[in-house]
DNA sequence: CAGTATCCTTTATGATACTG
DNA sequence: CAGTATCATAAAGGATACTG
C-alpha cells in the first residue's frame, strides 16, 4: 500500500480534511476566492449560514493561514476577510470541485433517480 | 456577482458538496481510487471508520453513481466496491486535495502555532 | 463476510440576546 | 458592523447485538 493511503492520525490529509471536508469552509473559501468581503457581506452572500457558523468557520480558516482578517478602526468597526497566498492555492483546488459539480450534476441526478427507482421496485417485490 | 457563487438550493455545487464535503466520503473515494475493495477490507484500511458510517457512506456514493457495488454469490457473500468512470473523474479532483495537503501541511501547522500563540498572548494581557 | 437495527452519546448547528 | 455567549435541538457518530 502506498504511503498516501495510510489514514493514521498523523496523516496531513486528515488534518486538512478536518478543515475542508466541511460545507461551510468550502463555501467561505469559494466566496472569498475572487475578492475580499466583510463579515455580514459574506453572510448575506452565502445565505444559508448562521452568524455563529460563519464566525467559527472564518476563525478556523484564519488559524490555518487560509484567509486573513483585517480590522479597520471605523465606527462601527469594519472587518475585511481575504484569501492569503496559501489560501488561494487551496481555493483553486477547491474550485475544481465546483467545476466538477457543474459539469456532472446531471449525471449524478440521473444516477440518483435510477438508484431510487431500483430500490422502490425491490421494496415492491418484498411486500 | 458571478453565477458560480450563488448559493441557492438548486446550486449543483451544493448538492455535490453535501456528498463530498464529508470526511468519510473523501476517505472512501481515496481508498477506492486505485483499486476495488471489499467491505471489511475498506473498513480495516480506513481504520477509524465504523461499520455504520462505512455502510452509509458507500450507499450514498453508490446512489450518486460515484462507485459501484458488485455482490458475488460465495458463502459467505463477497461484495466488491469499485469506482465508476464518473467516480474516477471525481477521485482525481479529490486527489488534488490530498496533494495540496501533503505539500502545505507544514505551512498550515506553522500558521496554527502562530495563531495560537498570538491568542494566548492576548489572553495574557487581558488577565 | 457484509451488512441492518437499535439505543445512546457526542457534536454540530440554529435561535436569541447581548456588547464594543 | 462584527462579533460573543448561552441555551436548545437536530444531526452525526459509536457500540452492540443480530442476520442471511
Amino acid at each position: 500500500m502506498t504511503r498516501a493511503f495510510e489514514y493514521n492520525a498523523d496523516c496531513p490529509t486528515l488534518l486538512v480534511l478536518d478543515r475542508i471536508a466541511n460545507k461551510w469552509a468550502v463555501l467561505a473559501i469559494a466566496a472569498l476566492y475572487r475578492e475580499p468581503r466583510r463579515f455580514n457581506q459574506l453572510r448575506r452572500e452565502i445565505g444559508s449560514i448562521s452568524q455563529k457558523m460563519l464566525s467559527q468557520t472564518l476563525k478556523g480558516l484564519e488559524r490555518d493561514g487560509i484567509i486573513s482578517r483585517q480590522a479597520f478602526a471605523t465606527v462601527p468597526v469594519t472587518v475585511e476577510y481575504s484569501m492569503t497566498d496559501l489560501g488561494r492555492t487551496l481555493a483553486e483546488t477547491v474550485d475544481q470541485l465546483r467545476i466538477w459539480s457543474e459539469k456532472n450534476i446531471d449525471t449524478v441526478l440521473d444516477a440518483q433517480t435510477n438508484y431510487d427507482s431500483a430500490q422502490s421496485q425491490y421494496a415492491e417485490i418484498r411486500r
